[in-house]
DNA sequence: CGCAATGTGGTCCACTCGGTCAAAAAAATC
DNA sequence: GATTTTTTTGACCGAGTGGACCACATTGCG
């Protein structure tokens, strides 16, 4: 009963979130919403309330998806030896900055530095993807020290916020245009930590 | 000849950056820095000119004492072995990021994610920053290895870039709140790199 | 003491902001 | 085709924006 909606929901959210992720919260006003969608601003209220919910659902869903694409790589199900899983992890998330142009990072280093201090919905995201992204690094790397890769006096724990924590820089570099084979030299200086 | 300046212009400055630093360039108007400084919207476009100078130079000034607190705790001149100087200098600044309530970060990391990709100034001055700092650290780790207290075989530009990395990681980690024990056992296991 | 130059606080302006609302349009149901 | 229900549109609102500008206060200099 009732018209039906004439736009792919979940394709305007996708939008949205590229404009948010570009531009941030406040740098995203109502009418570049519009402009980006093609939909009046009506449309968009009525679908999602008001621009601070359409902001947490869109960061939502990309937490949601980055903690998934961590545990899939990293999951023993993903074949491969333990090492093997989390270099080739570090080396996809990296990758993929250093082949942006122009360089927009990670929506969730954005959103950190962006709203968490001024957003305690925002900031409890963050923190759990973080952490939910580290303890999948984690695991992976007591995996790997059960196999033998890696050296058991290590701190598995603080071997996945580490490698978080690198992530995050390397995405501070690239956004300054920091060239593409210092990235990565980063990136393998930071996986020798398992090595060695 | 004419009325001389009734306060302080690098007092003013110091209260804007606070301004700029916790709530971004966008998220700062020209009444809040009405407001943090006390002064007239006049005396403040009179000092510096328009927003974008005044940004563009209170973060300069704090690029330019980032780089000169990196090279001067990392040189030889600031006495003690290599190794501890690099530790001591993460540790320091690692350290300062735990103990804010709330936690603010690092100016470097808000600007840079902030407007780095709107703003090519602010691109280039974080660029250089990251880029000085790193050099600082690399060779303070040539001289580690000089010294024998780090293996030869390690890439100490891809060390420099990796400590840089870590710190904004940290950074980020700590704006969401993150647990302190967590942020230190992240540089810890930085360190550890250097140590193996 | 004028006088010129500079600092100061306040006002004004064109514009943008997020959000609301009533009316129009369109689809589903009968 | 009429009715009902929902979406869509676009005008509108009050608040706030960055910046220009101005009258006036305050100073150093001749």
């Amino acid at each position: 009963m009732g018209r039906t909606r004439g736009f792919d929901a979940d394709q305007m959210l996708t939008v949205i979130r590229e404009q948010f992720w570009s531009h941030g919260y406040e740098g995203t006003s109502t009418y570049d919403l519009m402009a980006a969608t093609g939909l009046g601003k009506g449309s968009i209220y009525k679908a999602y309330g008001n621009k601070h919910e359409l902001y947490l659902r869109t960061f939502d869903d990309y937490c949601g998806g980055l903690v998934a694409e961590a545990r899939q790589a990293l999951a023993p199900e993903a074949g491969g030896a333990p090492l093997e899983r989390i270099e080739g992890y570090l080396l996809a998330v990296t990758g993929r900055m250093t082949r942006q142009a122009p360089p927009v990072g990670c929506y969730l280093t954005k959103a950190t530095v962006d709203v968490a201090a001024a957003d305690k919905a925002v900031a409890k995201i963050a923190k759990d993807a973080y952490e939910n992204i580290a303890s999948a690094i984690e695991s992976a790397v007591r995996e790997a020290q059960s196999a033998g890769e890696v050296g058991m006096e290590k701190d598995a724990k603080g071997l996945g916020y580490l490698l978080v924590s690198v992530v995050r820089g390397v995405d501070c570099l690239s956004r300054t245009r920091v060239a593409a084979d210092v990235l990565t030299a980063t990136t393998q200086a930071a996986l020798a930590v398992l090595r060695a």
